[in-house]
DNA sequence: AATAATTTGTAACATTTGTTACAAATGCAA
DNA sequence: TTGCATTTGTAACAAATGTTACAAATTATT
């Protein structure tokens, strides 16, 4: 177990030595899961920090009009619902359940919250877990308020730009994938691409997409 | 000033006198800030922990599109970009400058770790606001995530229903304030809104608004 | 009360995106 | 290669929302 929670973002920068002596002191469950077992529901008071050892949890964010209900899938060391323990509500955003056998480990809020203040690398690991959460919320937040679908293709463009430095990139998703991640339809989507590449702005060659105009494409965000 | 910061979210719950004591060890900085100083900008490094405590501070999100800039304003004792003092980046959201003269209080990440180490309490209250900032911006993107206006006012119906407990609201917002908060034009807005009154879903009459069929307003959330 | 400012209703029309369906192109496997 | 699956291009049409402009209703101010 410790070896799995020395790679964990929680425990990062601690010895397997100091894992073992911390969970001396902090009173802890492991909770075996069998595939398809529920194991939240939305809604539910998050009293327990839970932190996958092993197996797969999806959580499903129920989305209201029922079409298009968005699924975050879990992979171990990470911790579940990271962002949820603490807060004025501390309730379940997600339907979370098992994708197939697996097991947890299991602190209540209580103990968890001592075992922050006991070692404060874990706790700065913790606010580097959480805050990380509150930025790409924040970021998913600029992208969802952009209003057209060419703006949303400028700024991923743009984005995935930056993260490479290059013009030709290479997108490692189909023009399908791409469509859910903007919340549009795949004709939709092929309509603007298709534009774009007719204004001379981009070529898009199945995953490869090269920029011809930035100036252009800046302008579509407003500069 | 400790008078100031007892009110404050991140120091709740303790007294005077051990905010006095806490601060004889904890390095920190009180700055005065002028009317229309720029204190920070979008991208700037986040390392130190600011905390307003007289006047009054205002964030502009710089909306690429250029067209809705969002603001948030901020008023004593409030933490400034809390969710962003920690994090993979630490980079500021926005551009922060002064609506009025005042002072903030500030100090560095390092000693604010500190800070949260020595003291439990303070530690608990900072989890609490930077996980409820995640929490509120994982809401407000189920409510960006909705497509049609209808289910807009739809949510934010049910939404104040829950917190009032009545059939009938009192919606303290103009149509053109609300439309601004939906992301929609106001004769968008308005033409759901008689839509809806027509269908008799709903009466809106400035700003009383009664729900005459509750189970259709759920209906267009699906359920 | 009279006037002005704000808010809301309304309509014609443009734009954007969704829907559906099918064809063309490409990649993959037998 | 051949056949099949996946991905992408395309088009006609529907639906939703934006744009613009103005009228009507309401509220605030003098």
């Amino acid at each position: 177990m410790y070896q799995i929670l020395l790679n964990s973002p929680l425990f990062k920068g601690l010895t397997i030595d100091e894992l073992n002596d911390l969970f001396l002191h902090v009173k802890h469950q492991i909770r075996q899961f069998r595939n398809g077992e529920m194991l939240a529901q939305a809604g539910d008071e998050v009293d327990k920090a839970i932190i996958l050892l092993e197996g797969r949890l999806q959580g499903e964010m129920v989305d209201f009009a029922g079409n298009s209900l968005k699924i975050e899938e879990l992979d171990p060391p990470q911790m579940v619902a990271a962002a949820f323990l603490f807060g004025p509500k501390s309730l379940f955003p997600v339907y979370l359940s098992a994708k197939s056998d697996g097991k947890i480990l299991v602190v209540t809020k209580k103990e968890f919250t001592a075992m922050l203040t006991l070692e404060s690398r874990i706790m700065v690991n913790y606010l580097n877990i959480v805050s990380g959460k509150a930025q790409f919320l924040s970021g998913k937040i600029n992208f969802l308020s952009l209003k057209t679908i060419r703006e949303k293709v400028a700024f991923y463009l743009l984005q995935q730009m930056t993260h490479s430095g290059k013009k030709s990139l290479s997108i490692e998703q189909t023009q399908t994938n791409l469509s859910e991640l903007f919340g549009v339809t795949r004709p939709s989507l092929s309509r603007t691409i298709l534009e774009m590449e007719k204004q001379e702005i981009l070529r898009w060659s199945r995953d490869l997409v090269t920029i011809l105009d930035l100036k252009k494409l800046n302008e579509i965000l407003g500069r």
